[in-house]
RNA sequence: GGGCCUGUAGCUCAGCUGGUUAGAGCGCACGCCUGAUAAGCGUGAGGUCGGCAGUUCAAAUCUGCCCAGGCCCA
């Protein structure tokens, strides 16, 4: 009999798999997307609409995609689907970053060093196929990811049209007056007659002389002052220590730091001023006596003191710098802005030029008479011996050091650092810095702090280097006069060249020579006609930093300023920072209107993650095990703002999380399929109290999603979505009505409304959350009954529906739920105690009183036998605090419905039924839809 | 060394402008169900809110210092 009954329930039946198989399936979701082009018909469905313009930052194109790809894309992908499917009109095109050291110092390694031009276009051939490669392949990679993307349209910094517009925006910035030629150290390796990078040093250990060197005082009356000394005509001298005597014919200035305490010392008939932290292993060192004379004063009182050169007639001022320090040396520093970055900073903030009298060869040039043509490294000792004898030198010559030294990875030489002519974009003559900090108060910021940070950063840089000694890029557009050396530096010959590189791509610039590269008929203002053309490359920083006005501005549906630039954390000295630069530079705003960053990937140690690592798990083998869906999942369930853990344990618990989240949808769709909402649903007015409420509920998960899309508040959506399955879901309502989808009439009201309720709630998941679950939730809108879009990207985002909206009912069921949770702590005990298993064993009284006994009773015992899944329930007046009193139900069990009495027994026909399933079964048997044997 | 950021249960997150016994989900433990079943339900145990001072009647929440980690510089 109980078979016959069963066959007279409605139990969940659908296609929808259990099992995703993401791995196998995603491709197949993707290839749907692609063949049917639901992204361009998202955009045509959109097109008059009000646009959204998202703009990316182009990724290295160098190796295969890792995590933080993943996180940015996927971060991305997120709100181009939002905003898309809030009806926005939005465009978003890839891009790749192509030019640039990593990629040539790999064709360099195949091929070798460039020895002419037909070399340096090979080297640059190489790197343009390596390029294309890795980009095509990262296209790939993203595109299983489930990124909706303009992929043909792709823009690449190598692309003709976009070197156009970089050299364009580079005669923009001369055309603003803010280009110009300084010089500027770099690492230098003499051997190799070139300039290297900072990828291309290695350090290895180095032995160099060791040598502290006296700068004698020239303004002697303010120093006796300062150090409270008397003047005995004795000589006086700062002394410097340093294991580069080679860069002391450079030596400008003297750094000691600002508050730092200095002392004279008497050392034998003379007397020398150095940090008094450094005098003990100082005179150590140089095996001399000593006693300190005066008082003990600050660094900062010894400014503008100026001192003698020691072999040289210049005169050495005194500055303060915070990078002095009293791990070596004696606190007071030489300083030689030709030959070091710190020294260059320092005297650049006060307009003293660098100064590197050292040759490509590594040779002294004919300034410094006495070692003219000499190598550095050979004039060295014999600069020390000279010292001894000028008597500058305090300590004994053929001291030594064994230091890291940094050396060229190709030939192993030490390298020097030597000052040489560069190109630069000026921060301040024409206000840049002004304008670009004003900008970045205009735009907003997310996280708030990324103001502060990029604030301080432009606020401290100094200019901008634009020009660099490589290959693989493009070529700065300039010329020098053959004549008069003079440099040809104007908008109209880069706007021609410009053109030029727009027909022939860059390498043209390296093909022609400077004459068929200039306009006819150029000419020099001293008359020369004669050119060389610059053999120097422009920052990639700054390609990269103009793609706004190669992409942005110029492909259709865009526009600058953009909506949002959207990359990680890093890039507020990066992309961010060099667009925010170029823009204010030659159109006097941002770039953007918004800006967010993100985090990187750590490790459960919070370490960063890298693939040295020996877990290192790569995101292609997740995808290939638990699917991209799992990775997307994996954007959406962590801040993004900090940096962010991926290992082994959250992959876990992420799959089970989707297993929750998908088998949810499975059962709602489970009965959901005898379902036509065109002809099913029930309206609001019909529906029992329960579903109002569960609509209530909904909307207020429908209006948080939204909420956490437009506030960039994504983690929001994974924690708003898992409660709503797991708490209001599956252990409360979908628990509860289970009675009515399954036991009463098929197409009864009753039944009918959950149904209306689940109908709502799928579509409406489906839909919020297709940014983040592309795949599922499209999985899901194809199994959905009823009429809809092809896709559920065409289906818009879920709107807030007022008419659901009651909190009042809300707070009724937020205090009914808290009498359910007294409910199954008594239930709970009975089971331990072995008195029932199944909570529909069980009758229950429960005492209330004031407004809560008033809800209860006004709800009405059946509903409240209903929710509490009881077999009987009954309200009494009892204390202020709830009381629950339940006891196992002695009652028959009906067969269909398996709840206790109910009626069992009264219905002569079907005498082991309760009333409802009795009446039920009845109407069933009336139309025929069921035959009872016997 | 400097600028900016992060640090709440095993994991991921809530905790508004300082105010009752710091919340949720997952995981874990124990139990139930077998009409969501490679499912579902219930109960429970987990936290010196990175550490130390301070301000306050009152601090996870404000201030200072320290520790750990990160990005960017030096």
């Amino acid at each position: 009999m109980a078979d016959t009954y069963k066959q007279s329930i409605c139990l969940p039946k659908t296609d929808f798999p259990m099992k995703a198989s993401l791995a196998r399936r995603e491709p197949e979701f993707i290839k749907f997307w692609e063949e049917e082009k639901i992204y361009e018909r998202l955009l045509e469905q959109n097109k008059d609409k009000e646009p959204f313009v998202f703009h990316d930052g182009p990724p290295y194109a160098n190796g295969g995609i890792h995590h933080g790809h993943v996180l940015n894309k996927v971060l991305k992908d997120l709100v181009v689907k939002y905003r898309s499917m809030k009806g926005n009109h939005v465009r978003y095109i890839p891009g790749w970053d192509c030019h640039g050291l990593p990629i040539e110092l790999n064709a360099e390694r195949e091929l070798g060093k460039p020895k002419d031009t037909d070399d340096k276009l090979s080297i640059r051939k190489r790197c343009e196929q390596f390029a294309v490669k890795w980009s095509e392949h990262q296209m790939e990679e993203l595109k299983r990811l489930g990124v909706f993307s303009l992929w043909d349209e792709a823009y690449r910094t190598i692309d003709k049209d976009y070197e156009q517009t970089i050299v364009e925006e580079l005669a923009k910035i001369v055309d603003a007056g803010m280009i110009y030629r300084g010089r500027k150290p770099v690492y230098w390796c003499a051997g190799c007659r070139t300039a290297l990078a900072e990828a291309e040093v290695e350090h290895h250990d180095h032995v160099s002389p060791s040598v502290y060197v006296k700068y004698s005082v020239i303004d002697r009356e303010k120093i006796h002052d300062v150090l409270r000394i008397e003047d005995d005509g004795t000589p006086l001298s700062l002394m410097i220590w340093t294991t580069t005597p080679w860069t002391l014919p450079a030596s400008l200035v003297i750094a000691v730091h600002p508050a730092y305490k200095y002392r004279a010392y008497r050392v034998g008939s003379e007397r020398i001023v150095i940090a008094q932290e450094m005098a003990q292993t100082t005179f150590e060192e140089c095996g001399v006596g000593s006693e300190p004379l005066g008082e003990a004063v600050e660094g900062r009182n010894l400014v503008d003191l100026r001192c003698n050169h020691p072999f040289i007639e210049r005169e050495i001022p005194v500055m303060t710098a915070d990078y002095v320090t009293l791990e070596a040396g004696t606190g007071c520093v030489h300083t030689a802005p030709g030959h070091g970055q710190e020294d260059y900073a320092l005297c650049a903030s006060v307009g003293i030029e660098p100064y590197a009298p050292v040759d490509e060869n590594g040779r002294f040039e004919s300034d410094v008479e006495r070692w003219s043509g000499e190598l550095v490294w050979d004039a060295n000792p014999k600069i020390v011996q000279f010292l001894h004898d000028e008597g500058v030198l305090l300590n004994p010559v053929g001291q030594t050091l064994k230091h890291q030294y940094p050396a060229c990875w190709r030939c192993k030489q030490p390298i020097v650092f030597r000052a040489t002519p560069q190109w630069f974009i000026s921060m301040d003559r024409s206000g840049l810095r002004e304008k670009a900090l004003a900008e970045i108060d205009k735009t907003r910021w997310i996280p708030p702090w990324g103001h502060d940070r990029i604030h301080g950063m432009v606020e401290g840089r100094p200019d901008w280097c634009i020009s660099r000694q490589r290959l693989w890029g493009v070529p700065l557009p300039f010329f020098f006069c053959d004549s008069c050396g003079e440099s040809l530096v104007d908008g109209d010959v880069i706007r021609h060249i410009a053109r030029v590189i727009g027909e022939h791509g860059s390498d043209e610039w390296f093909r022609r020579d400077a004459a068929d590269l200039l306009p006819e008929g150029t000419v020099c203002k001293c008359g020369g006609k004669s050119f060389t053309k610059e053999e120097n490359i422009v920052d990639v920083w700054f390609e990269s930093g103009v793609s706004w006005a190669a992409v942005a501005q110029k492909r259709e549906g865009l526009s600058v300023p953009v909506d949002l630039y959207l990359e990680g954390s890093d890039q507020h000295r990066g992309w961010f920072h060099t667009s925010l630069l170029t823009a204010a530079a030659t159109r006097g705003h941002a770039p953007y209107k918004t800006v967010l960053t993100h985090g990187f990937i750590c490790n459960e140690k919070g370490e960063i993650l890298s693939k040295s690592q020996k877990n290192f798990v790569p995101p292609q083998k997740t995808i290939e095990a638990q699917g991209a869906e799992i990775l997307r999942l994996w954007v959406g369930y962590e801040d993004y703002r900090s940096d962010i853990v991926y290992s082994p344990t959250i992959i876990k618990s992420l799959v089970d999380s989707y297993r929750k989240i998908r088998n949810t949808f499975k059962f709602m769709l489970g009965n959901l399929n005898d379902f036509d909402p065109a002809k099913d649903s029930v309206s609001l007015e019909e529906m029992p109290q329960i579903d109002l409420w569960m609509l209530a509920r909904f909307n207020k998960y429908l209006k948080r999603l939204d909420k956490a899309y437009d506030e960039y508040n994504f983690h929001h959506i994974f924690h708003g979505t898992i409660e709503l399955a797991t708490v209001e879901l599956s252990s409360f309502y979908l628990d509860i009505i289970k009675d009515r989808l399954y036991c009463e009439q098929a197409d009864g009201s009753l039944r009918r409304s959950a149904q209306t309720v689940l109908h709502t709630m799928v579509g409406g998941m489906a839909r919020v959350l297709a940014p983040v679950l592309s795949f599922t939730a499209e999985d899901v809108w194809k199994s959905l009954p009823g009429d809809k879009e092809d896709s559920v990207f065409l289906a818009g985002f879920a709107d807030v529906e007022p008419r659901w909206e009651d909190d009042a009912l809300l707070d009724r069921w937020s205090t009914i739920r808290e009498v359910r949770r007294e409910v199954t702590k008594v239930l709970e005990v009975m089971r331990k105690a072995g008195d029932i298993g199944n909570a529909l064993q069980a009758q229950v009284v429960v005492r209330a009183s004031g407004s809560t006994l008033e809800l209860l009773r006004d709800m009405g015992s059946e509903l409240l036998t209903e929710v509490l899944l009881v077999s009987a329930a009954r309200v009494e007046e009892g204390a202020d605090e709830v009381q629950v009193e339940a006891q196992p139900s002695k009652d028959p069990k009906c067969p269909r419905c398996w709840r206790l009495g109910n009626g069992v027994g009264t219905d002569a026909k079907h005498p082991d039924l309760c009333t409802r399933c009795a009446a039920v079964v009845k109407d069933l048997i009336a139309a025929g839809k069921l035959e009872l044997e016997g």
